[in-house]
DNA sequence: CTTGTATATACGCGTATGCGCATGTACGGC
DNA sequence: GCCGTACATGCGCATACGCGTATATACAAG
């Protein structure tokens, strides 16, 4: 094995798109990066769930992070396999389509634009273009 | 709800591509239908395990089934939900650059073909058009 | 109606998965 | 050094999954 995993694993791709909250994540995830306390905001359930599921989405070769002081910026990549990445790219579009994915990106837009952040994440710093994307 | 249910369920759709038997299950229906005794002598392994698996996908929408005597014939079909449809091409595409998968496909070419079928499945009716598809 | 073949399903088991809760770790400010 | 915040991870539990074995169903032939 290189210093990726030597074949893509397709189970292991499949099997992070095959739960509604990971699916939620990526959607959310579609245009920006996101910094996990908005995850928790907009998801309204608990930390360690959010976190866990990243994690995932982060060994399947989905998504990328970035550190920014405390927090954790995550990004959707491509993955190391083309066609999984075309298969992704279809996958995303399909969500932008759905119902209850619309209306959590239209509360993720409310939330990270209004002029006062939630209390419980107040400094967070905030997706960077997402208004015209709702 | 309709004949259909209302809405196209992504994660039963995922999951059930979430296992590599399912995906050989698939790749070898690529260009035709199957019968399942084929599929026991292609994959070697045990009859229930491959009609559990059978039923799994025809659950979450990606195969059909067509009796004809005491043979079950699977094939594809086209999910519901037209972006499923669109995702699943992506998909057998995938599969068709796998090497197991390929292998899978030869062996099942080779046995079909042959003038004699293996003992097991000495009256089964073999796929149609398969030689040219390898 | 009985037997044989092809396929589907029930059962029991070991393991994986998702969850909430508690705790660990990493960073910033003091 | 300390403490507080953001995030990750360990633990215990309930449930789901895949498997092999045994059994049930559906059809064909006699």
């Amino acid at each position: 094995m290189n210093r990726k995993s030597r074949a893509f694993d397709k189970e292991t791709f499949f099997r992070a798109l095959a739960d509604r909250t990971r699916l939620r994540l990526l959607n959310l995830l579609r245009t920006d990066e996101v910094c996990v306390c908005f995850f928790v905001e907009i998801l309204k359930t608990n930390q360690p769930k959010i976190s866990r599921h990243l994690a995932y989405l982060r060994r399947a070769g989905i998504v990328g992070v970035r550190r920014e002081g405390q927090w954790m910026h995550y990004r959707i990549i491509q993955p190391t396999d083309p066609d999984a990445a075309l298969v992704l790219g279809e996958v995303m579009s399909w969500l932008a389509k759905d119902q209850e994915m619309q209306h959590d990106r239209e509360r993720l837009v409310k939330v990270c634009c209004a002029p006062q952040l939630p209390v419980k994440i107040k400094g967070a710093p905030r997706p960077a273009g997402l208004a015209r994307t709702a």
